[in-house]
DNA sequence: GTATATACATTCAGCAATGTATGTATAGGC
DNA sequence: GCCTATACATACATTGCTGAATGTATATAC
């Protein structure tokens, strides 16, 4: 091959990262090699090690491209003027948990990272990443409680750390667990009940009160 | 070193599981070299190949031996002739969080198996034998569930394949999501609440009953 | 007491992946 | 129309790991 335009270096770029994630996919991040992922995207090694630094900086980037879907529901759940909080919430969940079944190329990136990803040595700041992307979402949690409890829709002595920390843990257990075994649940179906399920908790469960007697 | 008798033997083999846990749990499994485990475990990679045929075999191993522990307690939980089968889920749940925190052991493979292990390539079966595990798990929920309902603890029109899933979602939602951040939360307080909610809804929420209007 | 299987250590060949160095043809600025 | 940076391809050296082969000393069976 040859020198090519800006716009399709650009193209190239993509390629690469769409082959990425087609290869992590199939082998795991660690088990891929550079060159697998070169004859997948239809280039060399060479062209790789141009737009990226090495099979790590290749991994972070397919990683970057795609957490933008999900920032724009998640943002109107946390308006304060929003009228009703809980309802942008059970919107989110379900969007995401739906996402996860019928969109294959989200469905790939959370296998990917669920099980096909080892978060030490190089990628140990994965997991650190991880871990803030945690805290955004619980701080987003947190803010969109605080808006429903203002206006009503959930009690006012809610703990919030462990009720936050709790729903968001449900939504990545139900996820997690669904793609171990996709076939034995509906999860397009059963997302709304599940996603009501821990709402109705929430709204009504003693336990995640800060005070039991109310 | 030279010829050990059989009990000597068998703690060399011990040793090289105890070493392969640590080593795999700090580096990760694929990361992690037979060489590396070997001089974890003070012997030598002969030592190594001499008990197992390859580090998948030592993985395995490592893997089938932990499992003990918490069957007696699931299985009490499903005896039909237990007066308080939720009761005795509730115990089991709450006694399965805390070892995730208190126990180092048991939360180092809970931290391999979630965060330092790619389930591609040669363990691919692995998955097989999670999603094994996983249905397992669901099956003697399902009992167990079958007897709450018997003695009332439980609604008579609950979806079982619905609520099953989704109390195992929360628990491994749990843990995994503690793991990545035990920071922002003392999950060993925490777990009796979490699990208590869990229950809460099992008993209340309409959205996992059969017939919604009941 | 001898023979043999056992429980390792040591050595070696070979591969596969990585990173780099170099080649090369063109796009785009002047 | 030339020059240079760009966008790759190709070739090479190095590394680290694996698996198997071999060595060896001792338990243990007989």
């Amino acid at each position: 091959m040859v020198r090519r335009t800006k716009a399709e270096a650009l193209q190239t770029r993509a390629q690469i990262l769409d082959a990425a994630e087609q290869v992590f996919h199939r082998k795991g991040v660690l088990s891929a090699s550079l060159k697998d992922i070169a004859s997948e995207a239809g280039v060399t090694r060479g062209a790789i090690y141009w737009h990226f630094k090495n099979k790590h900086d290749v991994f972070m980037a397919m990683v970057d491209r795609s957490r933008l879907p999900f920032d724009s529901l998640a943002e109107r759940a946390e308006d304060a003027s929003e009228p009703d909080p809980l309802g942008r919430l059970r919107e989110f969940m379900v969007y995401l948990l739906q996402q996860a079944v019928c969109d294959p190329g989200q469905r790939r990136l959370f296998e990917i990272m669920f099980q096909k990803c080892e978060f030490s040595g190089e990628n140990a700041d994965l997991l650190d990443r991880q871990r803030d992307a945690c805290r955004d979402s619980a701080g987003r949690l947190t803010r969109t409680f605080a808006n429903a409890i203002a206006r009503g829709q959930l009690p006012k002595n809610l703990d919030r750390v462990k009720s936050v920390t709790w729903l968001h843990s449900q939504l990545t257990g139900v996820i997690m667990n669904w793609l171990l075994d996709p076939e034995v649940l509906d999860l397009e179906r059963a997302a709304t009940d599940f996603v009501d399920t821990c709402l109705f908790a929430l709204q009504h469960s003693p336990s995640l009160r800060t005070s039991p007697g109310l």
